[in-house]
DNA sequence: GTGTTGACAATCA
DNA sequence: CTGATTGCCAACA
């Protein structure tokens, strides 16, 4: 099956899709929840395989989701229900915030 | 082998 | 809050 990744892109993405609804985790989080490589290893790996995952859970640690489809993460985040930090009315050019305080998560709970 | 780039993070001004 | 700078780690030319 699938063992066309590597085994630490396999890793990062098995944890991406272990984060439950509601939840996002930092790719310094992943980085460190992995023990290995780094925040940049992390957004490397979403670029090239994140095609798979809910990448729209993974996010920079300000609270802000990666670029190419930021609109197509907020919506992702009102149907999952995140805690965002901003009205659902969001004008054009206002960077979408989540309230990582709540949203944050440790890999377990 | 060296230099540059990148879906990052933390700190300072 | 924004912008600039530095550090970290791996892939790529």
């Amino acid at each position: 099956m699938d063992d066309d990744l590597d085994d630490y892109s396999s890793r990062v993405l098995d944890v991406v899709d272990a984060i439950p609804p509601g939840q996002v985790m930092s790719y310094g989080d992943i980085a460190e929840y992995l023990e290995a490589g780094g925040p940049r290893q992390v957004g490397r790996v979403l670029a090239s395989y994140g095609g798979a995952v809910a990448w729209w859970r993974v996010i920079h640690a300000d609270g802000t989701p990666a670029p190419g489809h930021d609109a197509a993460a907020l919506e992702n985040y009102l149907a999952e229900g995140t805690p965002l930090r901003a009205a659902p009315h969001i004008p054009p050019g206002r960077p979408v915030r989540v309230d990582l305080r709540r949203a944050r998560w440790s890999g377990q709970r």
